[in-house]
DNA sequence: ATAAAACACTTGCAAATCGCAAGTAATATT
DNA sequence: AATATTACTTGCGATTTGCAAGTGTTTTAT
């Protein structure tokens, strides 16, 4: 994933270029959830990325304005990432993959009961989502 | 891309292990465009794919269900690929990745032309492509 | 009928990336 | 002052990528 540059001026093949990945989406998603992380917290996800990679991910997200770093309130050894509007601005395409595994695939059951929420009334939910993401940007 | 075991039971990392890479997605933008394609029809796409990561990424996209291959009706030396219905709804994902690509960069003008019609009703636009879509599946 | 071209791949191989394990440097806790 | 946390970095073998060339079948041209 590193200095990766794009293939062709394609919506579609931009977008790969930078979170086209296993990755990428992870943290994504991770950081929606939670709002905001530690490097710590996300090296604890259920699908257990690698330190050497969540580093290079974190970075290329960073470089690409999808996250942002800042300083801990509480501790000079921590750094909390968030995700930028731009990054926040992924959540619709997030619904959408929910959405199209749920169709195809065995979810959580607790996982298949949010989205029951989000297919009742997808534009609203998104809305709501959004701006409850957009209050902890830094 | 090999025989991807699942990471977790999350949808997002369920449909990253499968469609998680810089090329699958470019494939089925190629077969949402031009409703079916052989391979070297794929092999000509704009972004340069490596005729072995092709074939590769084809068995992979066929063993997962979102493309089907079958004999060409006009020759017997080339293959029709297709998308599935499982394929055939990862639309409104692509919709949602043009979309998000439109917001944060430089898209060809015809491109950002389509687009607008898009913005200007999503559903019906999605409604109405899905059903083109489906008109093709073998 | 035969040779050349087209088509869909496969193979070989060097280079890049991945992922595990261990290490480092700064800060925090005891 | 010693130990633990935190956020990474480094080393290294294994896997994946991407380029180039090759293979086998079918089609087209002569």
């Amino acid at each position: 994933m590193k200095n990766s540059k794009k293939r062709s001026d394609c919506p579609i093949s931009s977008s790969l270029d930078i979170w086209g990945d296993k990755w990428s989406l992870i943290i994504v998603r991770d950081l929606m959830f939670a709002k905001q992380c530690t490097y710590g917290d996300l090296l604890k996800s259920e699908e257990k990325i690698a330190t050497n990679i969540l580093a290079s991910r974190l970075q290329s997200l960073e470089e690409n304005g999808i996250i942002s770093k800042s300083d801990h309130p509480d501790s000079k050894a921590k750094f909390l990432y968030k995700l930028t509007q731009k990054g926040i601005d992924l959540l619709p395409l997030m619904v959408e993959i929910n959405l199209w595994a749920d169709k195809y695939y065995e979810l959580p059951a607790k996982r298949k009961e949010e989205l029951k929420e989000v297919k009742k009334d997808k534009e609203q939910y998104i809305k709501t989502a959004l701006s409850n993401l957009k209050q902890v940007i830094s």
